[in-house]
DNA sequence: ATCAATGCAAACGTTTTGCATAGGT
DNA sequence: ACCTATGCAAAACGTTTGCATTGAT
């Protein structure tokens, strides 16, 4: 029986964060904040705005090299504790790869990835999504779904 | 344009590899190696048939438990050099996670995982799969593709 | 005989943790 | 004032590498 489909269209290669969708990121982001009792430090904020306006899935490397510049003291533990409770929150998506570092995605919404292993390179996929007819797994609900092609 | 469906079906928890299926893997895992002019080790084998006949997706601290009864000396890089010559030749896939160990998969058609994140159990979800109409994305051929459900 | 594989130890890169201080609410 | 966050250093963890020896073809 073969009821499923998987249709590849629509890659997103070079898209861009709309200044619309760049500030709904944020202000769900301060929302969340807020409703977890959490501080809202100037870190916390950049860390999250370097996602949020991004579309090439950086590390932790990637996001403290930029962050350098406007808190030279900061520390990758920093980042990588305020990472995982955003993932928590689900504010962001991890993605593990086989070789090196984890990348994340302040895209929230069920899409893809292509990852170019030789290159090293993250792409959003434009796939639109069912899950149909379950939104639960073995009684669980579905927390994420992650849809990689590795090219 | 709303084109594309994903049906989660069947969802498989205790699966058992059929001895017909487990046949099928070994025969092309000698065939590949041989291709390639690899040595065929007892531990190359031992290694490929503990992933073959397994459901449940070990990483390598499970892979190194079950064979240290039967290679007392083996080494944990052993296991890591054979497994990412396997998964160059396609005899197996990665599944690196967010929090640990990457696991690895001996079933190679293109399927679904099931991520319990709590339980730190991975499962296999019979979800047919087509991918339509591209085999390629962005000139490259699809190495492979990882759907995984974190639940 | 040749070339690849093993096993050990050391090195490496990523991520986490403990703790004192600083800062947000 | 309280409680969380930061930043530093150290530790932990997963994985890779170098190398001498062993083993498969």
């Amino acid at each position: 029986m073969d009821n499923s489909y998987l249709l590849i269209n629509n890659i997103n290669d070079c898209m861009m964060v709309s200044r619309a969708e760049l500030n709904k990121r944020m202000a769900n982001f301060r929302r969340e904040i807020k409703a977890h009792k959490l501080a809202l430090t100037p870190q916390k904020t950049e860390i999250f705005k370097i996602l949020a306006s991004a579309t090439d899935h950086p590390d932790v490397k990637g996001i403290y090299t930029v962050l350098k510049d406007k808190f030279p003291t900061i520390s990758l533990a920093t980042i990588y504790k305020n990472l995982k409770k955003f993932s928590k929150l689900g504010l962001i998506i991890e993605i593990p790869l086989p070789n090196g570092a984890t990348h994340y995605d302040a895209r929230i919404d069920i899409h893809g990835h292509i990852v170019n292993t030789s290159l090293g390179r993250i792409y959003d996929s434009n796939i639109p999504l069912k899950i149909q007819p379950k939104q639960t797994i073995m009684g669980r609900p579905i927390k994420s779904v992650h849809l990689t092609y590795f090219i």
